[in-house]
DNA sequence: ATGTAGATGTCGGGA
DNA sequence: TCCCGACGTCTACAT
């Protein structure tokens, strides 16, 4: 990823034909070619961008342009449609450049963060003589959706899905590894909870020792949901 | 604005309960206050943001979230709902403040409107002997771009497009089915009218009798802009 | 302030 | 691959 804070002028043509006049903004230059100018304000959206997938080149400017004070002319260009676009750039306050890897996404927690608190209130779910220790246990590679004890003190950390499939167990392995390597926790036994639990995952649970657990929602919710309870 | 590039976990709670994973990310905190984490692909959407109205806070982190390597915590929440996003910082990459000013925003350039004036003044582009009805001729469901009348004394209605594709045949396919109730206008023809048309759209069009007419928007301006006759 | 339609929408899922 | 619907939709414009 490269970071350019410069004062530049910008144009668009593609679905829309549109210009930004001069100013300093940042250019962010990911690694799949695309670029946001972003300014310092507004929301989440660029003043101008172009998605992936698309090239970005830098040439010299033509000599008109260097009489005006432009230093370079960043051309992007889309790969599947006309979409194209120019960046002048002027004085270049900052340029740096960051290798970021890839990124693991974001998790959302819908139905999940209600199933996570369902069994966090009705934990002997695990089974007789469990306890709650913590919903959300941090970790270096994330939150664990629930630690808890068993009847043996033992440790027992939870993964929970709406839908249990493969990378969900990749997950959960991932964790055990980690809370395995801290000596006040090990051993930590895995539990895969969720409300449907593909076989292919169900299979590669129980090749990593890791227990299987299906939620009923709806009996959980009726037993924690003062709302399906007024009968 | 600040930028830091970090790795960073980040948690999100507001309209829905999300989180990040560790890895590095670009943080960016605009002059209003909203923040931005981005990852080195995908398109300008953030993997996850604050929009402003909202205050950004950093503080130390507890001693457990220390031993786990966190240097700092960043706290963004927004000033008129609860919604909130945290994010723990681990290595600092990089660390730099810009002043950017205000930004003059993005200008957009109306072709679309161009275009329909340009062909309003060339309404002969259309065939010999047309002659211009009406722009932006009003109906139940919305303008029609240009009515106009042809050398026979028939009636055709225009949809003009930057792009033609298969939407803006079906509006307006939409638009002749109601102008053909009409007794006074009927039988109307249509001209999809656009810089550049799919091949689809061309299809689709041909296929409900209607002409396409591909506009040279530069031959257009040519002929009827001042600016471009001075020599 | 509030509701509604458009967006360079983006993003994910299913056929 | 295209099509369709949801989105932390966002955004501007109308009332």
């Amino acid at each position: 990823m490269r970071l350019v804070v410069a004062r530049c002028s910008a144009r668009y043509t593609g679905r829309l034909t549109a210009h930004l006049p001069l100013a300093t903004r940042l250019l962010v230059v990911k690694a799949d070619g695309s670029v946001l100018l972003h300014s310092d304000g507004g929301s989440y959206k660029p003043l101008n961008w172009m998605s992936p997938p698309c090239t970005m080149s830098a040439a010299e400017p033509d000599e008109e342009s260097a009489a005006r004070g432009v230093t370079a002319v960043w051309t992007v260009q889309h790969q599947k449609s006309d979409d194209r676009l120019e960046i002048d750039l002027y004085d270049v306050v900052h340029d740096s450049d960051h290798d970021l890897g890839v990124d693991p996404g974001l998790v959302k927690d819908g139905v999940e963060a209600h199933l996570q608190e369902l069994l966090a209130a009705q934990i002997e779910l695990l089974g007789t003589g469990h306890s709650l220790v913590r919903r959300e246990y941090m970790t270096a590679i994330g939150p664990v959706d629930i630690l808890a004890r068993d009847a043996d003190g033992g440790t027992v950390a939870v993964e929970i899905k709406r839908r249990g499939e493969i990378d969900g167990v990749e997950q959960l392995t991932r964790y055990l590894e980690l809370l395995n390597r801290d000596p006040l926790l090990s051993p930590v036994r895995g539990v895969f909870a969720a409300q449907e639990i593909k076989p292919q995952a169900r299979v590669l649970a129980g090749d990593r020792g890791i227990d299987c657990l299906v939620l009923d929602y709806d009996a959980m919710r009726g037993v924690d949901d003062p709302d399906s309870r007024l009968f």
